[in-house]
RNA sequence: AAUGUCAUUUGGAUGACCGUGGUGGGUUCGCCCCAUCGAGGAAAGUCCGGGCUCCAUAGAGCGCAGUGGUGGCUAACGGCCACCGGGGGUAACCCCAGGGAAAGUGCCACAGAAAAUGAACCGCCUAAGUGACUUCGGUCGCCGGUAAGGGUGAAAAGGUGAGGUAAGAGCUCACCGCGCGCUUGGUGACAAGCGUGGCAGGGUAAACCCCACUGGGAGAAAGCCCACAUAGGGAGGGAAGGCGUUGCUCGCGCUGUUGAACCUCCGGGUAGGGCGUUUGAGGCGCAUGGCAACAUGCGUCCCAGAGAAAUGGUCAUCCCCCUUCGGGGGACAGGACCCGGCUUACAGGAUGGCAUUCCAC
RNA sequence: CGGGGAGUGGCGCAGCCUGGUAGCGCACCUGUUUUGGGAACAGGGGGUCGCAGGUUCGAAUCCUGUCUCCCCGA
């Protein structure tokens, strides 16, 4: 039923940021906003209204390629379910704090913090 | 049954919804729909060994590095199996870089006389030779003899017992150890037996070294193709040449022959796509050979293929664990070309063999 | 993926190659000096040598495994 309405929550490759050129542009154009968890660095979207997003998480994040990975999908799935409200914006999201980085619910919750910040910070 | 020991195996289960990478199909062409597959026993550390690719078809010598009982297995190995020798354990079983110290060199602090050219500090002896004294019994010396005893040390020149002696000593004998020779058994490491020698002379080779064996180098960002792009940029070197080629020498190959190839530095441009890239020393089952590692044959299955990098989220029920009864938690851990090992991490289970002790029949 | 280096008192280092005593500077404590402090002088305490095995009579040192950190190349 929810189909219908054009809310399906996905994910799909024009949403991600795949090459050096792109992530590079963001970093050069973009305004950073820091949270507990997430570091956001954010550029007007190249090919809007499309928002796409880019992960680094390195290993002197973590040492542990479990946690790692855990991590990154944690932070696209937060992204995933914020899709529909998300502004058009090329964002690169770092991982700053790993204490009680488990749970999706508040991570998310910021991400859209952020995202509004972002916006605001750009159109100032 | 308890304890121990050696293996093997497992690594929460089910469902709903949303999402994701590959492949196949559909398609109203929309990153849209359907189907299907999608991390490990260690994927890890990167410690060895290969395959594969390029350099010569992978060559020679020196150097360097590694390995080190014997026989086998294997594509290969520093791995595995069996056996031998040594050590530990009541035993099952476990551990061992386990060749050479009469090729040479070095080192062995402190202590001790001495740490290796076979040693005399204390002690023991004074038989033989000799000097002095003498109460003619001897006494003190000299020249000596002696490795049994003391002490030092991690280690002191075979051990124990008996004979022997001036005191002693493999000086002699027995047993043990050791060396050499022979015989027998074994492919062999080696073992057993017999004879013989009279001890043949410390430790260290994970000190240098010697011996035997092994190793050419670089690595998937290897390498090949397509597209795009600067530019015919500047400076220096440049023929007994340059490059492949890395420590050296040789050899081989490619290239070049007088403002050129090529090399170095500076400056500039790319860094997109495809192949390599998953069917392989492959998994499983059965049979045969072998003590075993393993090999052979037959049958059967297709089992990740990403590339700023896919397996996730939310909820429910069950199963375990902890609990302060509210609840909290699910071992170690994530492919990056692929295999064979090794090493290390690992909550809780499951199965089997063997040993010791106890109980019951 | 490949290569190199480090781990020693609280901190920064030496000793390791060539095995037997762990040392130096700063800091710390006590005393002298000073009206007091600093400085100076004298004395003192403090180290599982990252961890685990092995070789050796003996290991910070030699060998093997392992953990952590740092640096370079592509």
């Amino acid at each position: 039923m929810q189909q219908k309405e054009g809310l399906r929550l996905r994910f799909p490759r024009a949403a991600q940021i795949r090459h050096s050129k792109e992530y590079a542009r963001v970093y050069r154009r973009g305004v950073r906003v820091r949270g507990r968890w997430i570091l956001l660095v954010a550029a007007p979207a190249e090919q809007p209204p499309t928002a796409r997003i880019g992960l680094s998480v390195g290993r002197k994040f973590h040492k542990s390629a479990v946690f790692r990975n855990r991590t990154r999908r944690i932070l696209r799935e937060a992204f995933r379910l914020c899709r529909p409200q998300a502004p058009a914006l090329d964002m690169i999201l770092i991982p700053v704090g790993k204490e009680d980085f488990w749970k999706l619910a508040p991570v998310q919750e910021e991400l859209q913090q952020l995202m509004g910040k972002a916006v605001k910070k750009l159109s100032s």
